[in-house]
DNA sequence: TAGTGATATGTTATACTATAACATATATAT
DNA sequence: ATATATATGTTATAGTATAACATATCACTA
């Protein structure tokens, strides 16, 4: 990418974001909660729970799997970030919509992914479902293929 | 449902419709891919491998891992089943479109599942993604709620 | 400010999901 | 018949996630 990316600037961004989604919810974005959040943020890429969990080990932390796992709970329910059902992998959410809704697109050979913001799939999507009296909570769109800078080699 | 549902039929079909996409593509719908393959059309909803493992081991076949997920594997490459990624399990597909195309209608009370057949989100979806430089080779729809059965009760 | 209930974390164990690697058997095509 | 490819058997292990109970910390109020 030629474009200079603030990397730390977007992990503050979400940290921040996170703080002020707890103040709202009055919920308790702890140490641990946030070391995770950081380190989900710290990687460009959808992070696997066991890796994050490595990465805990150099922390003060229990290096167990419930240490991560309920950190991974506690961030999903306040929609700070998304599982990537076909990965098993985390990743960060900062976006505004709520976590009923999310798409991606994931590259396959870089394994980057990116998420969509649209709502009108999303709306044809409720739609359809409800004529088939389906009564929808939640939508994930998962998109594989190539990206464009991998697209290009 | 007050509506009778030939269920020993729908398995049939489904049998039929393997047989005939195998003789097309020269792959072989050994006893084992069969037996998983009616397996899972026995059961009305997605199951788990390891469910299906344990129903093998009434009949003749190796019970281990790895005889289940080669089926699968088999059964999956010639879009003859789906996995719902969100709940590891598989489900039965009898509809004609490729397998680069999916989207479910997941129940969260009964678990039911009921696939999809439309086009339109489908190709708003891989037109959103070209306009970003992306080329999509697979989409996946998973859609969480309530079914209409349930809705009532 | 000590006590109490709720919330969060530590810890051990185990359940659940899937694949690697190599041996053996079966099918298919000369 | 034999060679090659394909499929299955078998053992072991990797990878993902939760249950259950103990301990600690927070937040509220008596």
């Amino acid at each position: 990418m030629w474009q200079r990316h603030r990397h730390s600037q977007c992990i503050k961004d979400a940290i921040n974001k996170a703080e002020q989604v707890c103040q709202t919810r009055q919920c308790r974005l702890t140490p641990i909660r946030k070391k995770v959040l950081e380190l989900i943020w710290k990687s460009h890429k959808p992070i696997k729970a066991y890796d994050l969990l490595a990465q805990l080990s150099t922390e003060n932390f229990s290096e167990k799997p419930p240490t991560v796992y309920r950190a991974l709970d506690f961030l999903h329910e306040n929609n700070l970030i998304h599982r990537i059902e076909s990965q098993n992998e985390y990743i960060g959410c900062n976006t505004d919509h709520d976590s009923f809704d999310s798409k991606f697109l994931i590259c396959d050979k870089c394994h980057e992914v990116e998420e969509l913001c649209e709502s009108k799939v999303n709306k044809t999507l409720f739609e359809i479902s409800k004529k088939q009296g389906f009564s929808p909570s939640l939508v994930n769109v998962e998109i594989h293929g190539t990206c464009a800078q991998c697209a290009q080699q």
